[in-house]
DNA sequence: GTATATGCAAAGGGTTTGCACGGTT
DNA sequence: AACCGTGCAAACCCTTTGCATATAC
């Protein structure tokens, strides 16, 4: 469990609930979960807890800091952790596979943001999209149009 | 108009439909929308176009790689023509405002990806969320708390 | 003429909201 | 005791789908 993680809502003027606790578990049991899946994984031991309180809780949770969401493919959202290494998603858009690649990969693409545009990026937020090679190679067997 | 737009249609299979015509149409003229915005344009010369053919259409646009999306923020998907200059969108995650910033800006960060992990970035289907320089200055009165 | 595209309406995910009740402070 | 958080159900937005009709080829 995240240290601190009751005084960080305490702090922020938030309550400490069974529920709020049970959603950080689970994000941190699941190391990536929409928000049906982390109420899944919640229900194991608190069958009463309601969709909607998890949606409240993340936001809440996100809010003081304890976890972030990126948004992977075109469905929900994917939440973590933020005690986890920092990192960035990439996401097939053949395979639909995902694949984590440390933060630090984009560290001088982020840098320029902030040199030439004052923009903070927010990495961990980010989701690349595009093909693997594995789709990559698949594909070497058709038409050969994919370049960059 | 994009050259060729019909014929890289009926290349691909498809047929020549003014609905085709017009929501391309529609999204060269808003240089970015949403399915819903486009609609809205189409109707202003076919108020007889419906939305889930807009949705269908935008399918067959992108499979013949005359248009793109990107998710820009929560909701819908924006979609571009893809003879406009290729470009990166910074969404600021307080004011919500979004700039473009030219596809080149990530061209070390792309190539590193794939050299290291042989994925093929489709670079303006990317957006990169965070802070704007206005509100990074805006905040600076509040709290300290913002770094990377 | 035949297969594809369209319009319409209904269904489907994912998310938010109003309200009364229950729990934390 | 006061207020915040929760469960429930309904509403909401965005998108997809089934089907009959219309249209491009």
């Amino acid at each position: 469990m995240i240290v601190d993680w009751d005084r960080r809502l305490r702090e922020h003027g938030f309550r400490i609930t069974p529920q709020r606790q049970l959603v950080l578990e689970a994000v941190e049991r699941l190391r990536h979960g929409t928000p049906e899946e982390i109420l899944v994984e919640v229900q194991r031991t608190a069958s009463g807890v309601n969709l909607s309180t998890v949606y409240r809780t993340l936001e809440v949770l996100e809010d003081v800091g304890l976890v972030t969401h990126a948004h992977i493919g075109h469905g929900a959202p994917t939440y973590h952790a933020v005690d986890e290494h920092m990192h960035i998603h990439l996401v097939c858009d053949r395979c639909s596979k995902v694949m984590s690649v440390p933060a630090e990969t984009a560290a001088e693409f982020v840098g320029g943001l902030k040199a030439e545009h004052g923009f903070v990026t927010d990495i961990s937020h980010v989701s690349i999209h595009g093909w693997c090679v594995a789709c990559i190679e698949a594909s070497r067997s058709d038409l050969d149009e994919s370049a960059q």
